[in-house]
DNA sequence: CGTCCAGGTCTAC
DNA sequence: GGTAGACCTGGACGC
């Protein structure tokens, strides 16, 4: 019997969510163990439940401002029910408040359609989950991180119930530790992560063995971990550099810096009609925007998406 | 078949 | 502090 759940969309200030901008609000949410389904307005997204079995979640809106969440396979105990729904509530950036940045947003003419509940960008339940991710985009095609984040969901990532014999699909993403226990060879031969694994596996044993704890970083608030002290974090992690830190900080939801690769550069390009733009231009145009800075420019760039 | 480069980073000057 | 070269991989190109 599958378990359906529903959930108020509205974000922490009262603001609105515009729930299918926030399934496609980046890559990752066509990377496992995420799925967008665009036929039923659907994401699909295998998540941990431990000690339980992870559970495979389809999540659509409602209208009302709801969203059903449809959980297939065994029904849930009540306890899990509730661990499942906070699970989504964070996934789906709920518990963000964008009062202040659509107050900014506002005033500008390339951006106040995001005002009607744009910019809640998709996160994975654990920053570990994000910064590997990431590291798997970089220096890469697409097709290349999907290779090698499916290869780590399908190996080593624990089956929902029901979940298919083959393939990353009804999978959750590994934990640190199953990362860990991989071999090098996994990294070279199966995940063909070339020479990213050694930094994968470094940051795996890190966060397994307790001396990396990541999640704090999701954790904690400006307060505690400025901007500037989380990116030095994330920059001295290996295989993170400007880029990678830029864009495992918009999943944490600190959006002050812009990620400025090679599809954002000649997008924005494009954009206002240039063949190029300075990075220093770049950063001109959004530093009204201050904390927001990073979103405001990623939400231009996306604006097509949807 | 060789070169280039894709949602870069690291090391060595 | 700023800048080349190397780096796994595998498609996309040019020859």
């Amino acid at each position: 019997m599958p378990t359906t759940l529903e959930l108020p969309l509205v974000g922490a200030g009262g603001e609105p969510v515009d729930l299918w901008r926030t399934l496609n609000s980046h890559g990752f949410v066509d990377v496992p163990p995420m799925r967008v389904l665009p036929e039923e307005r659907a994401l699909e997204v295998t998540l941990p439940l431990a000690p339980a079995s992870p559970r495979t979640v389809r999540i659509r809106d409602a209208g009302s401002a709801r969203a059903i969440v449809t959980v297939p396979g065994p029904a849930l105990p009540a306890g899990q029910r509730e661990r499942l729904l906070v699970t989504v509530r964070h996934v789906l950036r709920l518990d963000a408040d964008l009062t202040g940045f659509y107050a900014l947003a506002a005033s500008d003419p390339d951006l106040a359609w995001a005002t009607e509940g744009a910019g809640r960008m998709v996160r994975s339940p654990t920053v570990f989950e994000d910064v590997v991710k990431t590291i798997c985009t970089t220096n890469c095609a697409w097709s290349a991180t999907e290779r090698m984040v499916g290869a780590l969901v399908e190996h080593l990532g624990d089956p929902a119930p029901g979940a298919p014999e083959a393939g990353p699909a009804g999978r959750a993403f590994p934990t640190a530790r199953a990362v860990a226990a991989a071999g090098e060879d996994f990294f070279r031969d199966v995940a063909r992560a070339g020479y990213r694994g050694p930094y994968l596996i470094a940051i795996a044993r890190a966060v397994a063995e307790g001396e990396l704890d990541l999640e704090a970083l999701g954790s904690a608030s400006p307060e505690q971990l400025p901007d500037e002290e989380l990116a030095a974090t994330l920059l001295a992690l290996p295989g993170v550099g400007p880029y990678a830190a830029a864009h495992i900080m918009m999943t944490l939801g600190r959006y002050s810096r812009l990620i400025l690769d090679s599809w954002t550069r000649p997008t924005y390009a494009k954009l206002v009609g240039r063949r190029s733009v300075p990075d220093r231009s770049i950063l001109r145009r959004f530093r009204r925007y201050g904390p927001y800075a990073g979103l405001a420019f990623w939400l231009v760039l996306t604006r097509d998406w949807v």
